[in-house]
DNA sequence: CCAAGCTGATTGACGTGTCAATTATGCTCG
DNA sequence: CGAGCATAATTGACACGTCAATCAGCTTGG
């Protein structure tokens, strides 16, 4: 019987996990390259405007939107003075809730927004998609709930 | 025959691309999170010193090292100014070439590093390798490597 | 009621990353 | 030789992220 409980990852271990790492951030980097260039629109700025362009009235809390998009409150808050002063949004006083601000998406956010999604989808398809066989990705999303539930567990 | 070409992902695909992104995110954040903690390091600052304890005198050409841990001379030169800061590492003039700088491992550096090293090497462990099967961690390098050589054909 | 505490949101400080410009030195060819 | 180009490295400006502190308005229990 072999030991099971090793200390250490092998090399080969190691190889396959920085491999993983370093391919995700080229991969990051490639598509937020692409999406820059076709649009202008920092990858942020796009999980800003898809939220805003699903909401009912392009309006949304501003804490909402922070849950939607899975971002820290003040994250979201520095995002959205930068995006303001793009003309990309705007933010308005609540009216139910005086502490409030809601996020209203400007119409230059939304054309911009609306440029970009096609070649945007197309960018994953290209980047993502084509890479790899029907089971790769099926198995790349196996991994990747594994890990997530793995991590949840600690 | 059905299209091959489709112009865009699947519902399927999509859910994937952005599990297998946020999965990504989220295993980085924890990695560095852990780092962070234990040894008051980044992960930026793990890679220079990994490299700088591998290198023969624990001495680099700065262009050497930036090559070697893969990241743009800008980038490491901002980044040896806040480690020179902490006393992580000594910047010397290079004998051989008047332009170029020798980055040199100062002593608080290597005994940050060693103290981080093991500690690192577990998590590696037990984020990323206890979180699959064998199986999934070959096929994990696989698609790493797949689509590293998608990338790459761009 | 109203003080104490909770919550929504912003701010400031700082580390990190990219891009373009800059500085200074080395090198090569007419 | 020396003008022009290549190379080493740094710098400045700005986008992005996190953390801790702050501020204002809501809420609630004595």
């Amino acid at each position: 019987m072999t030991t099971r409980q090793r200390r250490f990852p092998t090399r080969e271990e190691l190889r396959i996990w920085r491999d993983y790492t370093e391919t995700g951030e080229a991969v990051r980097a490639a598509m937020s390259a692409r999406l820059q260039q076709a649009s202008g629109l920092s990858p942020g700025d796009y999980a800003v405007l898809l939220a805003l362009s699903e909401a009912t009235g392009n309006r949304m809390r501003s804490s909402e939107l922070a849950a939607t998009i899975g971002w820290e409150r003040s994250r979201l808050s520095h995002h959205l003075g930068r995006m303001e002063k793009r003309g990309l949004i705007r933010r308005e006083e609540c009216l139910t809730d005086n502490r409030g601000a809601e996020v209203v998406l400007a119409p230059p956010g939304l054309e911009l927004f609306q440029g970009a999604n096609r070649p945007h989808l197309r960018d994953i398809r290209e980047i993502f998609v084509d890479a790899l066989t029907p089971e790769q990705i099926v198995a790349a999303g196996e991994i990747s709930a594994a890990l997530r539930a793995h991590l949840a567990k600690e």
